[in-house]
DNA sequence: TTCGCGGTAGAACGGTGTTCGTCCACGAAC
DNA sequence: GTTCGTGGACGAACACCGTTCTACCGCGAA
């Protein structure tokens, strides 16, 4: 009781508490910008709830906890993928396609991959991109079972090259200093021990080469690719 | 000066601070052991400090930051991976096992992975392995680029698998939880709109079988490496 | 008009990585 | 033999994190 008694009640409102009311959407959004600005670090609960000018609290009674946000901002940034309509002629340059375009949208949302990374995506959106592989895959005559494990295979590829890209983005890297570190990487690899590392020594360039990532991408779709049309059933 | 001046000057030495000094060796011994023990999540900078019977402060004099002591930790357990001796005839296979291998040492100290994936591995062990890895792609006749992007490849994708499986992990589930977690899944595949996903209702049996993981990494090791073989040049 | 209830939100709990500044033991120098 | 400098040890603190407790309050139903 450390309050005078006659002290007025409620002083003329309290500076309008209406606002707009907190929604799964608006709080979505609002973490989905935040991951696109300042990368994923940058969500916490805390400071999407601080963005929509409440506190922490106020969160929970639209979202589960921080994993079911990340699963909903999976799902946002899938939304976004566009997929081929299926052509048996042309399935293995649509998988491809199909590949980088899913690591286009990781790019662009950086953080959503590891977001995503050791979840099983089972949200709309998601679900719908399964469905547009599994197709793909199944133009291409795969048999069902492998079919089914290429898909597990295909995301979980694509989502760690993501993930490894945006964690060495938080290091914030410019240009010349990626360049600084491949060459001092070079010289690394020139100065071991010959006896023990004859071939690193020997591909030294080849290791250090492809630096932006595409390349090892295109390289690695290829692999992926061609590995799954060893196993597709002859004919039809 | 809230000492009584006629104090006794250290009352018979206070508790032997001397005790074994601290060093880089045992701080990696120590979170090594924590690693195995209690999982990536355990090893905190508090905690092996505290299991070293000292303050988180006193580490930095041995190790840079979390980061590094992680990167210690690969090189460590990169240390008991072993690989076979060259055999073109055999490097399909023994491609495989180097690959079987990787991911046994991984599952052994679980956390591993997390703290592998997304980093160049480059300590001593760490680059040993990419030289066996090598020996066994140029024992395959791989062209020079060729191998040295699939050595990113392939830790790439049993980093990732490990990962994953140590993410779930976390989540602490029995054979049991994983069973009824199946049966759910595959009865939410069911329950999908059969306009919208066809395919995935169609191959719903397939999408949930191989749980335990084994077969799912045998599908992409073997995905890998007929993929990798379709780029090994014609003869020698 | 009253009551109950659900969204809001401040405060707090128990953790995290990292840094600051103090203290002290030890070896070198005088 | 004594002094001094230095580097490791480390308690305390900083700025965060996800999550929960609990009080409050406005609004719709009764």
């Amino acid at each position: 009781m450390t309050q005078s008694p006659w002290q007025p009640i409620s002083p003329e409102k309290p500076a309008r508490p209406v606002r707009e009311p907190l929604s799964r959407e608006r709080i979505v959004d609002t973490a989905m910008r935040m991951l696109v600005e300042q990368g994923y670090e940058a969500v916490s609960m805390r400071k999407v709830a601080q963005a929509l000018g409440t506190g922490p609290a106020s969160l929970y009674a639209h979202v589960a906890n921080k994993q079911e946000l990340d699963n909903l901002l999976v799902n946002r940034a899938a939304r976004e993928m566009e997929f081929p309509e299926p052509d048996p002629d042309n399935w293995q340059e649509q998988l491809k396609a199909s590949m980088r375009e899913m690591l286009r949208v990781m790019r662009a949302y950086p953080g959503v991959a590891r977001a995503a990374i050791g979840q099983i995506p089972l949200g709309e959106q998601a679900m719908l991109s399964t469905e547009r592989f599994l197709a793909i895959l199944k133009a291409g005559n795969l048999p069902d079972q492998a079919a089914a494990w290429a898909v597990d295979l295909i995301p979980l590829y694509v989502t760690a090259v993501a993930f490894e890209e945006s964690v060495q983005r938080t290091w914030e890297w410019t240009e010349d200093d990626i360049e600084g570190f491949v060459s001092e990487l070079r010289s690394y690899f020139n100065s071991l021990d010959p006896q023990r590392f004859p071939i690193t020594i020997a591909l030294a360039g080849a290791l250090t080469s492809g630096g932006s990532g595409d390349e090892r991408f295109e390289f690695g779709i290829q692999v992926i690719t061609a590995g799954l049309a060893s196993l597709a059933r002859q004919q039809g």
